[in-house]
DNA sequence: TTTCTTTGAGATAGCGCTATCTTATTGGTT
DNA sequence: AACCAATAAGATAGCGCTATCTCAAAGAAA
């Protein structure tokens, strides 16, 4: 005999808390408590509520809950882009964690603008997200108060802070451009230009890291600085090379501050018939996947960006369910890939 | 003299539509009605709600309304890869669209598994979205019957559909790898061989508009497929002309049926020397950027993946705003991009 | 023993909306 | 004039959860 409940006319028909409640003979109130296991129940009831959800294949509704609690089961993630591969593997990263943990992942393509940013925070923080992860550290002073103002638990990426009360995982743009930059000196070159594009946070720091190495070396001239605002891409990476090569400067190297815009140098190369490494030498950042099959094969630095997103997903779930953290600031390296691009003579 | 109104500890603090409805002087059904604008509600009635709101910086909660209305302002939309740029355009086009409109884009990456898009809908759906977008027509059984026992409106990307009732965006994958193979035959290539990896559903759909053309010049040779299940790659473009070249039967041009691939074959070649196009003509599909910088630049097919994102995007809310479509079936076409990878001598 | 905590469970009361039912008003029919 | 649909607004009652308060029982401190 199947036991028929009356439901509303307004009603889902999904098994509710409360059918769970009546199942497992304990108030409502208990069983959500012995579902979220967040408040201390008695073990023998726990069980029995589990297996009373389970029995009616109850699932908890998110709005209810959201609307109830003030708290939704969304985590926002800002990017700056998709278009580039990092983003595109860091988010792939933060997105398998937080879905393993129930959480669902809400996208916010910012395209390198802070103001947009901003406003895509503030949308999303209409929704009541669980978490915030954003990508760097430079936001608007808006949208840090606003952040501030909503008490969201916020995770940052990509870049680390000293600050105590916030929250990083990423590596040191500035050092990886450094040793990249040693990298070249110790292949012999002098002249070593250093081209850009986008001219993001991270993409000026990295400037900075060759600026002071070459410094150090006594090596620096701002004739060696190529900086277009224009959005990295393959094309802009052939435009950079055919204005360094056409200046008066002479360059024996070219460090590129994306695989991308290393990727259309080498490609322009090519196609002008410019011998890379013999002729110049080239190398990028970030190992995207096309850069081991470059002909030459390029030299470059290997970002740990899958690792940054499921470390900094994993500590956001922390700081969400308010657990202490082991560590405010998650450096995780980087690595030199040296390939053909850069060997020397 | 401001005044105060008390709110419950419980409360989020925000305006509430009983604010509104109050500082307008209706009732709260007349002001939901009004600032929804569905149904019919007095001009002046609705502008004084309207004024009320924008006083009180109204924004209506999202989980109340989707508790209420069993239907919440998200939409759920599924692409095979974010790997792939196809898929980037596709969902930057429409998450602009749908973001426009107030609605919120919650992101399945199925890996063209389609027991993982399974998992994704079945897990999305629980969040009742007010509409859900899939790419490509091939859903398990089991997915269709979830999809249309929530009676969550439906629009497919990507390929087209016959059916009356199902809404579909997209070009015939069949015709634009026939026109293809057309114009390879035209350059005056009879051993045309089609190399594919990946073999999702709209990559065999190009198999079959290669073998239908190939049939029709009488030069269908099984010999001439070169098929991969491995994930497309530049990696992997470059092991299918290995093989290609490898194999005892001889082959004037090659068309892959995605662009990395093409590239990573395009590469392979330089670095083992042989000439593009004069040993070989070689080709690939989607147009991504790097395409035309490639060296030589590889002739393919442009495919409408930001158009169809957008059209999808807007029948997909009118459906669910239940306006009444113009059309179920939109085919954007493609266009073929002629340059040098297969120039003929 | 008495009193004061601690702990687990239940009862109650919303969270902020919208579906639905009811009622008042209007204008067109016969 | 009497009647009936069509329309607009209000009243009511949840949607399915969780925060908070209350209370009984059990253990710790006096």
């Amino acid at each position: 005999m199947t036991k028929t409940v009356t439901r509303s006319s307004r009603s889902s028909g999904r098994a509710t808390l409360a059918d769970v409640a009546r199942l497992a003979g304990v108030s409502q109130m208990t069983a959500s408590r012995a579902l979220r296991s967040n408040s201390r129940v008695d073990a023998a009831m726990a069980q029995r509520v589990a297996d009373a959800a389970e029995k009616l294949g109850y699932v908890p509704d998110p709005a209810a809950r959201a609307l109830a609690s003030q708290r939704s089961s969304h985590i926002a993630v800002m990017i700056p882009s998709l278009t580039n591969t990092l983003f595109v593997d860091l988010l792939e990263a933060v997105q398998s964690v937080l879905r393993a943990a129930g959480y669902q992942t809400l996208v916010g393509v910012t395209h390198y603008d802070p103001l947009e940013e901003e406003q895509h925070v503030r949308e999303q923080l209409l929704h009541r997200p669980a978490g915030l992860l954003l990508t760097g550290l430079q936001q608007t002073a808006r949208t840090q108060a606003l952040v501030a103002a909503s008490g969201v638990p916020v995770v940052y990426m990509m870049e680390n802070s000293d600050a105590a009360d916030v929250v990083s995982v990423g590596f040191s743009q500035f050092d990886a451009a450094g040793q990249m930059t040693r990298h070249l000196l110790d292949c012999g070159h002098q002249r070593i230009a250093f081209a850009a594009a986008q001219l993001d946070p991270r993409t000026l720091q990295r400037l900075q890291g060759w600026r002071k190495t070459m410094q150090d070396a006594g090596l620096y001239d701002a004739n060696l600085e190529w900086l277009n605002p224009a959005p990295s891409s393959i094309g802009v990476g052939g435009q950079l090379l055919a204005q360094i090569l056409a200046s008066p400067h002479a360059v024996q190297a070219v460090f590129f501050c994306n695989d991308d815009l290393a990727q259309g140098a080498l490609l322009a190369a090519q196609r002008s018939g410019l011998r890379v490494p013999g002729q110049l030498a080239i190398c990028g950042f970030n190992d995207l996947p096309a850069s081991a099959f470059m002909v030459p094969s390029l030299t470059t630095v290997k970002t740990p960006r899958v690792e940054v997103g499921q470390r900094a997903a994993q500590l956001l779930l922390q700081r969400v369910q308010q657990e202490p953290l082991a560590e405010h600031r998650v450096d995780l390296g980087f690595s030199l890939v040296l390939r053909e691009s850069t060997q020397p003579g």
